[in-house]
DNA sequence: ATGAAAGCGCTAACAC
DNA sequence: GTGTTAGCGCTTTCAT
């Protein structure tokens, strides 16, 4: 049987109020206080964090939810989440969400039936309900990887407008002109799509819709709908992924078609993971400060968490273009305009 | 605040432990029950966890610790237990580990503090005292993708030693002789390691200590131990890295010291992940059942949980070299013997 | 400084 | 079928 602040009452000869003094560093007499620690070394005690969070005290447990841990990035972020976490002493309860609303109420119920302490919800949490909800209830939540504007949340996200924005500028720079995008369904990709649309723009070019294309988080299909493009009558000559899973398959489907990258079509990811170093050829894409994100995501909701009522603020890292192999000149054939750059 | 059960019951007009009754599917009065019903309906009432669990029921809580989330084969594990586990209403709480005692000590410590249901240990978990306690006090365990021999508790894995063993065969069959290994510190690497000797044995080849290194879980380190191995007076014509990550490495290894893969030296992975797909070139590596395999365990664990004496055992399942285009026959300069192929 | 006792929300006898 | 009540292990007044 687990020993319990009973067995170390009676074994240190003190009252269980004692006990639970010298547990949460309350004044307590010096030898009632070495005696109890040595009847709970003996015993080998752990309090129970069920009952003393039954009395009002913390779990010191928070949900991290996110879209699918599965995701290079996403492990990375969950990685970093967990290792801060728990230099405070807080466990983290991960839940893929898949991005399905009823997965995302469901795993938050859950939590809460589990006294979480609070939630971060990361990259691209959809059920506004859900959120308003856990708002209403005072419930210390940080928004992670989110684009979407709630006035009253704490956020800590990367400029993914910036990063479509310098994505796409390099490809301009480089004389594209019919780039196509590859996004996932969530705020973040809405976003770099802004920032895409935003160059395009800037260099007097035509938006065309019919080159935004959305895929689910699979390669796979991202794969898919590269063929798609590629098949279409007036094909890309650049493809904008909005993370490395997805470029790895626009990656595939373009070797599918034959065409080399970059001279044939030039590809991005977004994320900087270790698929796109390790990729054929290497991947130009965006990295983002992941550490320091998930760092100060966790240092914010356990402040909060804590108490201390910080004022809620939003928080935008920047993200670094970072150009390797997959991307260079549009190839001329397909463009009437002469290659401004020589090579 | 919060509903508590008294506030149903309350509400329906009956008694706390008529609404416990409820809840715990009991045999109930139809008209009480549905009066209860919609009670907790109206008051949005959620039962506590944590007050269910002190009175001795679960926590449906289940503890996965594993070497480092951010290792893909490790975060598609994770996604697989977690899915599985949600089927059956249960949580994970996901530890990383790094394979350092003191973590695992700690971990295990505070989930238990927290009364989780059971643990799934993956991956190599070394802390042989904290896995002997945890069986004296009766918890739960499996083992997941561990190859260390504990007679009594439940194993599932992949058959390791078949893997390494078809690897390198398969570049014996190539015409390699000095084939290096760039392993883990863990028991799967181990057994892979065996694996590897076995085929180096039946082939009448001689063993080579001096080629079997062991890496940290970073690609950086392999890389740098793949370029020590190339710098060596004798180096290898091919490398079997033990894990996808470390292929990676390797590759970025080779690439510096400006060879070619695989015309001047072979390079393998182990696990099949998406890297060794999208690699330049995609990597020769072995498939491991991964969704299987924690399915599997999530099912063994929670029929532990559940108190179904299910006799403890040991599950073996068959890991399928896949061959891509990172292997080929040994460089002939480097051999006297020649080429057996022609090409 | 220490202890007695009430109570956190729920379950599980046990009685009616 | 339903209600009463005694814990589960801990925290927290409130006395002493």
């Amino acid at each position: 049987m687990k020993a319990t602040i009973y067995d170390v009452a009676e074994k240190a000869g003190v009252s269980i109020s004692t006990v639970s003094k010298v547990i949460n560093n309350q004044p307590v007499g010096k030898k009632s206080k070495q005696k109890v620690l040595e009847a709970m070394q003996e015993l080998n005690y752990k309090p129970s964090v069920l009952a003393s969070a039954l009395t009002g005290k913390r779990t010191s447990t928070i949900g991290f939810l996110l879209p699918d841990i599965a995701n290079p990035l996403v492990a990375e972020m969950a990685r970093r989440v967990e290792d801060r976490a728990h230099e405070y002493g807080f466990n983290v309860v991960i839940c893929s969400t898949d991005l399905k609303l009823e997965k995302e109420e469901r795993y938050v119920s859950l939590l809460r039936q589990k006294s979480v302490d609070g939630f971060i919800l990361a990259g691209g949490f959809r059920n506004r309900e859900v959120i308003l909800e856990l708002l209403r209830d005072n419930v210390p939540i940080i928004l992670l990887s989110e684009s979407q504007p709630y006035s009253s949340i704490t956020t800590v996200t990367v400029d993914n407008f910036m990063g479509g924005y310098d994505l796409a500028s390099h490809l301009i720079s480089l004389g594209h002109t019919r780039i196509a995008v590859i996004a996932e369904d969530n705020s973040s990709s809405q976003e770099r799509i802004r920032g895409y649309k935003q160059a395009l723009k800037d260099n007097d070019l035509d938006i065309t819709e019919d080159l935004i294309v959305i895929s689910d988080s699979s390669p796979e299909h991202a794969q898919h709908l590269t063929t798609f493009l590629l098949d279409s009558p007036n094909p890309p000559t650049a493809i904008i992924s909005c993370n490395d899973v997805l470029a790895i398959g626009a990656l595939l489907g373009v070797r599918e078609k034959n065409l080399k990258i970059p001279e044939d079509l030039s590809i991005t990811g977004f994320d900087n993971t270790l698929l796109s170093k390790s990729s054929d050829p290497p991947l130009t894409t965006v990295e983002v400060p992941v550490q320091n994100m998930c760092s100060r995501a966790v240092d914010l909701l356990i402040e909060e968490i804590k108490g201390k009522s910080i004022e809620k603020q939003k928080i935008l890292m920047l993200p670094k273009l970072i150009i390797r192999k997959s991307t260079s000149s549009c190839p001329v054939q397909l463009r009437n305009v002469p290659s401004i750059q020589n090579e």
